[in-house]
DNA sequence: ATTGAAACGAGCACCGC
DNA sequence: GCGGTGCTCGTTTCAAT
């Protein structure tokens, strides 16, 4: 019964217990699938993993509540939105600012033109991409939220001509 | 009927069309809302934007074959999966390899310690954003993937202490 | 373009294994 | 812990506004 799809199979009666941290092959496979499709039903998710669907529903939710899953979130185009120019910029802090840059980060990531705020260990401390309308708009960011902010010593944009996101691949 | 949550109404009877890119207030708020959560129900979203179910449904529909959904996502947390380790990495590249980046970025992305990838202009060519289990396997990434490629003339790593992932507000 | 009703299909909980 | 069964609820289509 059913069809063999892409990738799968070869769960049930095969191997089971974790290879990492509490998950087995069927808590992968359902991670995989739903990371290519965050919307797809717990029917099809079943079939495609090869388990009847209750038990795919209890282990979804299983791994909702121990966090593994953390939630499910719609990719948007930024170009559609008016937002197709991206960049990243590198922020270093004046050495007396370092107290304060976990709250200045979370400011930074609650400005609408903020996708990613990475704190980084190394010469620069934070690393910023943002999409912005247009070069106009990024600089106004730059100069009103980055380089007016006395915390700011240095900052340097770079433009993102592309961008290539991949799923998180369990071990 | 129905109960105010969180921002949204005001919808129903309200200004209307485009802002941007033929994109309307009810368009906005379903955005929004499935950014939040990807896998809210059809019934749940339409309450909370305030239309008929039947029409949350076209709209989404729409905004699908439009391209401004591009899709919906598991988060998954990387050090549930053990990959509890992340970095950025700034690469430049060898003057004449320029015209494999494509190539060499596309090869990069299929790898599963490689989440993000920025094509950049500026001083860098390429910023990878990747998770790994520990500082050993971050080594062996950068030496074996990196270091040991011809067309990579530099690697500059730095750690990742906190990753902030923001949704995409739309203009 | 939005809606409500109607048919279809999926979600969810219970029970047996 | 996993899988089958059945009731309930959501999704999706369509005629009408």
């Amino acid at each position: 019964m059913s069809d063999d799809r892409s990738s799968h199979d070869a769960l049930t009666g095969g191997a089971r217990r974790s290879t990492f941290g509490g998950l087995d092959d069927l808590d992968r496979a359902l991670l995989r699938e739903l990371e290519r499709d965050g919307r797809i039903s717990n029917k099809d998710l079943a079939e495609r993993v090869g388990v009847a669907p209750s038990t795919c529903h209890t282990r979804v939710a299983a791994l909702r509540t121990r966090g593994v899953l953390r939630g499910f979130h719609a990719d948007v185009d930024p170009e559609a939105v008016g937002r197709g120019l991206q960049a990243v910029i590198a922020v270093r802090l004046q050495a007396g600012a370092r107290p304060q840059l976990g709250a200045f980060a979370h400011a930074l990531a609650a400005r609408p033109e903020v996708r990613d705020v990475y704190l980084l260990g190394g010469s620069e401390d934070i690393l910023l991409h943002v999409a912005v309308h247009d070069s106009r708009a990024l600089r106004a960011f730059v100069v009103e939220h980055l380089s007016a902010r006395r915390e700011v010593a240095h900052t340097q944009t770079s433009l993102v001509f592309e961008h290539l996101h991949a799923p998180t691949t369990a071990v």
